[in-house]
RNA sequence: GGGCGCUUAGCUCAGCUGGUUCAGAGCACCUCGUUUACACCGAGGGGGUCGGGGGUUCGAAUCCCUCAGCGCCCA
């Protein structure tokens, strides 16, 4: 058979893909197999594939084509969420560069343009991952807005309010003036920025001299309500209870005192705007303060912030700053870093802002997601294991989730205001039924008119935490044939970005709802940063497009280069480079298979060579299969993929192709040629989850295969325990072969030069195995003999001292200073595990078989230095 | 400020409960090699006193203390 002699990527991918489409390979139902369930992280539906969603899906298709492999009823449900705050922030945006405004065209215009929005973006990152070759059952692509996921988040809200863990609550929240909405804490960046702390003086309305407050937010003193003082604090006690008043605004404010205040910042005296923070508001709300918002959703001053009403905060914080100076309240400005929250999807610098939010108590829910990660029979593992920290520190400090976001695109919330007072309120899951629940509770003669929504949506985490759930109708059925068989998924593979976003959650609510996990293991992948450590982002620039990479490189090289560095929960520190390495390795594969199907074959009977060969690549595949079988089960996917590596690179092609290849021309027994194809198909099925399409291709060229047969439904190579007496005896022979290479090397010993090679006893070299050794390092005779007394070459390998007889060739000087060498450092050698055994403390002390092994070093080394010193006299 | 973690070859990382295989792997580097599957290759080689200091022990990359540097999370 004849191959080409390049592996034509592009082509052999869309092929394969389509191949693998067309007779639906990845598509699951439910049977009498156990299943093997993951779901993807739902990337944000108009999004574009990033290097990060490569590493991650990588790692996933591995993982399930594996599982697929090993007999499991193999499950990987695709989708994609709405992402409420990203989307909405571009709708705006794309409306505006038309002149539309949002609160013109109102919400139901809005989510038509959200919606098309959505279709036309829509769909990108699926063909991007079928390019990655993501082996997900398609049929099940699940979006969070979808009406099954729609349904089940509004089920689950109405399900949380009845049982009376979401309440609403005037409170200070985050507040995204660009975006005009709330944000979670968690989507909050602190970033430490450069600002000024200005010292004011407020004069005493007793006209007594004044007092001294400093700020780094002079625009808020308009809201101002007091002056605090710390108790403690000498230098005021004399003025708590007193009055001041506040520059500009005119307004006289009482002094009061709190054990909050820190003594040693600023001048001791904190100003108390409760409006504008969070500590504030709780002093306030201790000494019953007035409140004043000077601020209004865009992060403008409005009317409390008298001539600067209308104009932005940043720019009142300069003008309020001179006119305060021209005036004479500004002490002194000085240069200060503080840590400012700014919008993780905006940029925009965070606001304190109290306002009508809904929030779902967390305290209770946390408890048994504390316990199913955190005990010492966890049935949830975190991979690494050093993310249970984390965990734990989070869930035991949860905070209740702030759940609504004043935006349209998402699930509004479910709750409906009788005639628009906000006190009285039905949840629901839908208008009707709230109809009925308001007309039983508030008054039969109620309408459908009388009835407002709350124009709030959720969280777009509020849909993704029933993800698990949800994608098998779960939440809707809970008991249907599907999630009864896919639920609990077994991995969950995501970013420690969102532990607490998505997977906290998750965990909550699985076992909320049905008492059970949604998933066993959680592999945290690293973060993917440039060669200068920074974090790959669309605003840095520094990311590589993956589907050039993936074009220039090949998909498979790309994924190799993916895995090869990254350990879990290690960053990556990408590098082309890597895919070069993955690039060559196909080609190293490719290649070897070109060598294969290219022999000629003849009735012969295998050589003595070709028989050792074959039993030893046996048995290394069987300790590789082993080693893999450790690997994979820890999560340790680079070891797994470099373990695949070196058994494919070294083992089978370096050694094993090279150990039964027929001399040039001439062809190879029929028998070796089967065995080899055979080892052959193992290889690219141990590959496969790796690199599935260039095993999909060779596995396709190394038999006569039916439509309809693919690698991706061929059998894992089963784990059997290795011969290792075999694989020992291999290894002895492979290192005399280094020994004699060596020699060449540092003598300049052609090797089409062949040699003798002389052997100390006959156990220093298995006899069955010197056919191949000789092949291996060009030797013309293999003799055991222990006296030799000419001239020649020696080397050691394991325990003993082999010899190659060179005659005139011989440079007796430059060798009597390398056995001298070599002598001199085995003496020092003996001489420290002689001391060792020395001390009667450590043969005391240490176990048996420590002490033993240092004896048998010391004969070794003894009958080493025996050998040389034997050597030497002979020069 | 509070919590967690990291520091092993030029780079990225393995080294589980201290003792055979304990100083390793891949890449990079150096030397040699091309009519003979692959130069996206083959053969060979060099390179680290395991961040510094101290301690426990017969024995420490591994356990303890301390200092330094870096990272992450939370406030």
């Amino acid at each position: 058979m004849s191959v080409s002699a390049k592996f034509e990527h592009l082509s052999a991918e869309d092929k394969w893909y389509s191949y693998w489409m067309d007779h639906k390979f990845f598509k699951s139902t439910p049977d009498e197999r156990e299943s093997y369930t993951i779901v993807i992280p739902p990337p944000n539906v108009t999004g574009v594939l990033h290097m990060g969603h490569m590493l991650n899906n990588t790692l996933q298709d591995v993982l399930i084509r594996r599982a697929r492999m090993l007999g499991y009823n193999a499950c990987w449900v695709p989708g994609t969420d709405h992402a409420s705050i990203a989307t909405e922030a571009k709708v705006v945006n794309k409306l505006k560069e038309e002149g539309i405004d949002k609160f013109e065209i109102g919400r139901e215009a809005f989510l038509e343009h959200a919606w098309e929005w959505t279709h036309k973006h829509g769909g990108i990152i699926q063909k991007q991952l079928k390019k990655l070759g993501c082996s997900f059952d398609w049929d099940r692509e699940a979006f969070t807005m979808d009406e099954v996921r729609s349904e089940s988040v509004l089920k689950v809200f109405v399900h949380l309010y009845e049982k009376g863990l979401i309440y609403r609550g005037y409170r200070m929240v985050n507040w995204d003036p660009q975006a005009k909405t709330t944000l979670s804490d968690e989507e909050v960046i602190h970033k430490e920025l450069n600002g000024k702390l200005y010292h004011l003086s407020y004069p005493m309305v007793d006209g007594t001299g004044s007092i001294q407050v400093a700020t780094t937010r002079p625009e808020t003193i308009l809201g101002d309500v007091a002056i605090c003082v710390n108790p403690e604090d000498e230098r005021y006690t004399h003025l708590i209870g007193k009055k001041v008043i506040v520059p500009i605004a005119n307004r006289e404010i009482p002094i009061i005192a709190d054990e909050y205040v820190d003594l040693e910042f600023g001048t001791g005296c904190l100003k108390i705007t409760p409006a504008h923070d969070i500590n504030d508001y709780n002093i306030g709300k201790k000494h019953d303060l007035e409140i004043i918002d000077v601020l209004d959703e865009e992060g403008k001053l409005n009317a409390h912030g008298l001539h600067y009403q209308g104009q932005d905060r940043f720019v009142v914080r300069k003008a309020i700053a001179k006119e305060l100076d021209e005036k004479g309240f500004l002490v002194k400005a000085e240069d200060y870093k503080n840590k400012v929250g700014t919008s993780e999807r905006t940029g925009a610098v965070i606001e304190p802002r109290l306002s009508d939010q809904w929030f779902l108590k967390m305290k209770d829910l946390a408890e048994p997601a504390i316990k199913a990660v955190m005990s010492d029979d966890a049935e949830i593992q975190l991979i690494p294991e050093k993310f249970k920290n984390t965990y734990r520190h989070w869930m035991e400090n949860v905070i209740d989730w702030n759940i609504s976001r004043q935006l349209w695109w998402g699930h509004q919330i479910p709750a409906w205001y009788i005639k628009g007072d906000r006190k009285n309120i039905v949840v629901a899951l839908n208008e009707t039924e709230a109809l009925e629940k308001a007309r039983a509770q508030f008054g039969a003669e109620l309408s459908a008119d009388d009835l407002q929504q709350e124009p709030d949506v959720l969280d777009t985490w509020f849909s993704s935490w029933l993800w698990p759930l949800s994608v098998f109708n779960g939440v809707m059925e809970p008991e249907n044939e599907e999630i009864n068989y896919y639920y609990p998924t077994r991995d969950l593979i995501t970013a420690p970005e969102i532990l607490f976003f998505w997977v906290a959650r998750m965990i909550i609510l699985g076992y909320e709802l049905r008492d059970t996990k949604p998933f066993s293991n959680v592999y945290l992948t690293g973060i993917v940063r440039d060669k200068k450590g920074r974090k790959m982002s669309k605003s840095l620039g520094n990311s590589p497009d993956p589907l050039k990479l993936m074009e220039k490189y090949s998909t498979d090289g790309v994924r190799v280069g993916m895995l090869l560095t990254s350990p879990a929960g290690n960053d990556l520190p990408f590098d082309e480079e890597l895919c070069e390495q993955g690039r060559n390795f196909a080609n190293k594969v490719w290649n070897a298979q070109r060598l294969v199907l290219n022999w000629e074959l003849s009735d012969i009977d295998p050589s003595d060579s070709d028989l050792a060969a074959m039993r030893w690549f046996a048995e290394k595949k069987r300790e590789t299969i082993e080693n893999l079988e450790t690997s994979f089960k820890s999560y340790r996917i680079s070891e797994a993929l470099m373990i695949s590596y070196k058994w494919v690179w070294d083992d089978f092609c370096n050694w094993y192709l090279e150990s039964i290849k027929p001399a040039y021309g001439k062809p190879i027994s029929r028998k070796v040629y089967e065995q080899t194809l055979a080892f052959f198909e193992e290889v690219t099925k141990v590959l496969h989850p790796f690199m599935p399409f260039i095993t999909e291709e060779i596995w396709q060229n190394l038999a006569e295969r039916k439509e309809g047969e693919s690698i991706c439904l061929s059998s894992w190579p089963s784990a059997e325990a290795a011969d290792t007496a075999v694989l020992k005896q291999f290894d002895q022979m492979l290192s005399v072969v280094n020994g004699v290479r060596n020699v060449r090397a540092s003598k300049n010993i052609a090797l089409k030069e062949s040699l003798e090679l002389h052997i100390p006893q006959e156990e220093a070299l298995a006899p069955d195995l010197r056919g191949l050794a000789a092949k291996l390092a060009n030797l013309a005779a293999i003799e055991a003999k222990s006296d030799d007394s000419g001239l020649g070459f020696s080397f050691l390998a394991g325990k003993y001292e082999f010899f190659i007889p060179a005659g005139d060739q011989l440079d007796v000087e430059a060798e009597k200073e390398r056995i001298s060498k070599e002598l001199k450092y085995l003496e020092g050698f003996l001489i420290s595990v002689e001391k060792k055994l020395s001390n009667e403390r450590f043969v005391n002390n240490a176990p048996e078989a420590v002490v033993a092994n240092e004896q048998s070093k010391k004969a070794d080394a003894e009958n080493k230095i025996k050998a040389l010193k034997e050597s030497l006299s002979k020069l």
